[in-house]
DNA sequence: ATATTTCTTTGACCTTAGTCAAAGGATGCC
DNA sequence: GGCATCCTTTGACTAAGGTCAAAGAAATAT
């Protein structure tokens, strides 16, 4: 991990200062017109309903805290609750009419504040904000992202296995069998290895490292989940594996992929993966890549 | 004014909630250890010593609220506070060596946090988020920035002309003598135009616009002060200058520039301003131009 | 010199935001 | 069927953040 540049860290600081200055009350505060802060965000995390539980997952609020905040809303006939039907322990919340109405007036506001905000910029400028805007939350996200090695049997690796196989069984004109994917063991302790990304503590991404021979590694499902894609993330987990891989003394890695997924195919060639010829016969397999390790 | 489209108003808004939840914390929150953050905020706004005055103005408290709040961080030995030496009436607020070591480790921290989430992406990423997040930056400010139609004799007038005259004599080989600027008079009421920008309610710009002779307007003093440069502030006041004359009936602009002012020249040409001969003796004029307006 | 304004301090008061523990009903597990 | 667990409600409490008005000292305007 290269140290990082105090200019950076000074430019992030720096933005981070101005914008929550400037621009950080654009969705929060005082849109809640006469309301406090923390009813606001409730209402607001309402939606089309959820339950006290979920609403307490999502803002991180005390469960007295919420059930009072929720009371308080519904004496002021802004939400409905009832009880949950699956489950009779939980309470359901849902917006009544004046709820709505409060909810689409500040979104109504947010958006007039930041209409306000773009007007005295040319459009091209605009065009250009947005895209700036863009590469910095997809930045920022990928940064937090962290890649973690798991045990190949812990759930949130078979959960990433199972999205992985329905993904691709999807794109698959033959479809997927899911007796192709890597047993637990063989990507587990000292056999081989398996990564998992955590998104806000979310799995949203995966991949294997198992043990073709001697010196030789393979890298196999390698996924990202369709909310983190074009983030960069896919490289992230090659680059965890080949380190981890490196680690293990192993001297080459290989992968093949599927005829389908030429994203992937890019992806490796821009990583230094060069094309070879088969090296096992494998169902999927149409293209075959190798890249050699320098320790 | 080209209405704002509500694919930049959502992606603007998008940014800002992600931005506001995942980074938010970082200068702020937590970061003043055991302190509540209206303290923290106060210890780091003293920097080296302010009056009582400035920093309610700055951190928009209550004067109740912020001298309690003194005491408070006086009690600690964070703050030393005395007498203004220029007005009895105001107080002074200083930091202790206590103080200073503790805003010390608030900037470590706020460091250490930056760091730690820019440590994961690579070195090229870096960059590219850097670059992005001054691209956003500079468009903020810019789309904060008003230009607004000011009296010729307005102090803030004056103000930006005395700024400009000081900047260019320092910049022109043979210095810049006052009696060239526009008399109030000329940029006045019927007469004339002057534009003052304005951020946060400083200026930081201005530009004049005199009748040259019938149907054609004179451009002069287009200026922006050193903090608010690159943001691409000259032509929004050169569009302001230009709208103005086209309302005002004029079919013509010119303006002359000092050969020293080569980026002035290039803002012009790439604002379909186009090199004529002469049309006025004046002495610092090295290049004429002229655009016609299309009303 | 007098009146007005400015700046700070103090007392009284309020809302918001949040914590903690006890208790009661519902569910899941064995 | 019994026990542990889960979800919500309620009471009791606290700190933070802030408002308002009165009052006194100092400066400025007239």
């Amino acid at each position: 991990m290269e140290p990082v540049s105090t200019d950076h860290v000074t430019a992030l600081r720096r933005f981070n200062r101005y914008f929550t200055r400037r621009i950080g009350a654009l969705d929060d505060h005082y849109l809640g017109q006469d309301r406090p802060l923390g009813e606001a965000r409730l209402l607001f995390e309402i939606g089309d309903g959820a339950s006290l539980r979920e609403l307490r997952g999502r803002l991180g609020l005390d469960a007295g805290y919420l059930s009072r905040m929720a009371k308080t809303l519904q004496a002021q006939g802004m939400v409905r609750m009832s009880v949950h039907p699956d489950d009779n322990r939980l309470r359901r919340v849902e917006l009544t009419p004046d709820g709505r109405t409060e909810v689409t007036e500040q979104n109504r506001r947010a958006g007039a504040l930041a209409a306000g905000l773009l007007e005295s910029l040319a459009p091209a400028q605009r065009t250009e904000l947005t895209a700036a805007l863009a590469t910095v939350q997809r930045l920022l996200r990928l940064a937090a992202i962290s890649v973690d090695l798991v045990d190949g049997a812990a759930p949130d690796a078979r959960a990433c296995l199972d999205a992985y196989a329905a993904d691709i069984d999807a794109r698959f004109p033959e479809g997927f069998d899911t007796s192709d994917l890597v047993r637990p063991e063989e990507v587990s302790g000292a056999r081989g290895a398996f990564f998992v990304a955590y998104e806000e503590g979310r799995p949203v991404g995966c991949g294997a490292l198992r043990r073709l021979r001697p010196g030789i590694g393979e890298i196999r499902h390698v996924w990202v989940h369709p909310d983190a894609r074009r983030l960069g993330l896919a490289r992230r987990i090659l680059t965890a594996l080949e380190t981890e891989a490196a680690a293990r003394g192993f001297v080459a890695l290989r992968l093949d992929t599927h005829a389908t997924l030429t994203e992937a195919q890019a992806m490796y060639r821009a990583c230094g993966y060069r094309e070879i010829d088969p090296y096992v016969d494998h169902v999927y397999g149409d293209f075959w890549f190798e890249k050699r390790l320098t320790p």
